[in-house]
DNA sequence: CCCCATCCTGATCGAGTGTTCAGGGAAACA
DNA sequence: TGTTTCCCTGAACACTCGATCAGGATGGGG
């Protein structure tokens, strides 16, 4: 028996559902995006949306998924490839990659953040799923950085989601910027990390 | 002819309508929100809500009003009360209230960067009536701070919004860091106004 | 070739949306 | 005390929501 038949096409199709309730969901979060809205951006029938999801919830942990595996699986990159560096600088090179991902992407930011402000069934899941396994292993790595005086003293998991609301927040926040200041291109990443090294007390290797 | 009768009774239920949009509009966004939820948090009829405030979009700005209108006030109250101090020591004392507020009434943060996320016209009202006044400034004060060489150097629009950035987060998401952590009490102001310190490259006195 | 799993659509469901409106009740002024 | 102004409610409006379902269209495997 036949199956995968003709996934050329459906996939292309799921494709698209899947980036238009990403823009959505980022931009008026999870209860003000529509399903009628999301098909509509994505040029399909509404009901073609729940054939591939099956719920509203399900198409967004989709999203998610679509957006945090390859998110997680490029930090991993970045911690192998700076596996002979020091605490700090393996720090550094995790959270430069987190502020190229947000430049690139800044819907990733908007995701989280939209969703971590208030407790919910959705808000677990992301948690478990993909949060937890990341921000653990970086605030024990601010930790030892700090026993070995290297990284500045302070609540880890205030250093940890203030180094995440740097990386994020002028990417996430471009709409309002450019309302206010008519700047169309964001920071440069490497001055952004620039702050975020400022903020860690690491000092700039000079080379 | 008696206007503002029975103000009394009026005003209070008025102010429990705005206390419990604020909390939905901060949480689930404007379009997630619904009128009839927010009538049933402050315990009053739907029809109540439109009659206080003939729509859903100005019952929105009237949160925004009162929440802007006194943290401003607060705000110039610092600017005075510094007035003697060097630049970067008015920024700080600016920020420090920053925190203060976020500390505080976490929506305040939320309800920001809820909808500087995607261009709208609620975006563009609130940028022109609160924003713009309070941002202008305190970038111009950055800027001179630089010039002086008492700041660290970089775009003075990406400073000023990781400043905010920092400040509020951490008790924006406080849900999803109680999630992660089991930690329920939010960091002490001073500890991330300490960070801020570090990012401006400010020295600390020492007293 | 035919068959059939897969992909996709329009119509439709009950529930929920913001808004309007007629009318009741209560406090303040005459 | 009577009346006017304001506060508040329930019912109803047209519309949109997520979800369901029957039924075509399509194209690869037998």
């Amino acid at each position: 028996m036949g199956m995968k038949a003709r996934t050329r096409a459906a996939d292309a199709a799921r494709g698209r559902i899947i980036r238009a309730a990403r823009a959505r969901f980022a931009s008026v979060g999870f209860e003000g995006a529509s399903t009628r809205q999301i098909a509509e951006d994505a040029g399909v029938a509404q009901s073609l949306l729940l054939y591939h999801f099956a719920s509203k919830e399900s198409l967004w942990k989709a999203v998610m998924d679509d957006l945090f595996f390859p998110a997680r699986a490029r930090l991993d990159e970045a911690e192998r490839a700076s596996q002979k560096a020091t605490v700090p600088e393996r720090l550094m090179a995790v959270a430069r990659l987190m502020v190229q991902l947000a430049a690139e992407q800044p819907d990733i930011h908007r995701l989280m953040t939209i969703e971590g402000r208030s407790e919910s069934g959705r808000l677990r899941w992301l948690v478990e799923r993909h949060l937890r396994p990341v921000h653990e292993k970086y605030i024990a790595w601010i930790r030892r950085g700090q026993r070995a005086k290297l990284i500045r003293s302070g609540d880890p998991v205030l250093l940890y989601y203030s180094i995440l609301a740097i990386a994020g927040t002028t990417y996430s926040l471009a709409p309002e910027i450019k309302l206010l200041t008519g700047t169309t291109s964001p920071p440069a990443p490497a001055a952004v990390e620039a702050l975020i090294r400022s903020l860690l007390h690491i000092e700039t290797e000079t080379p």
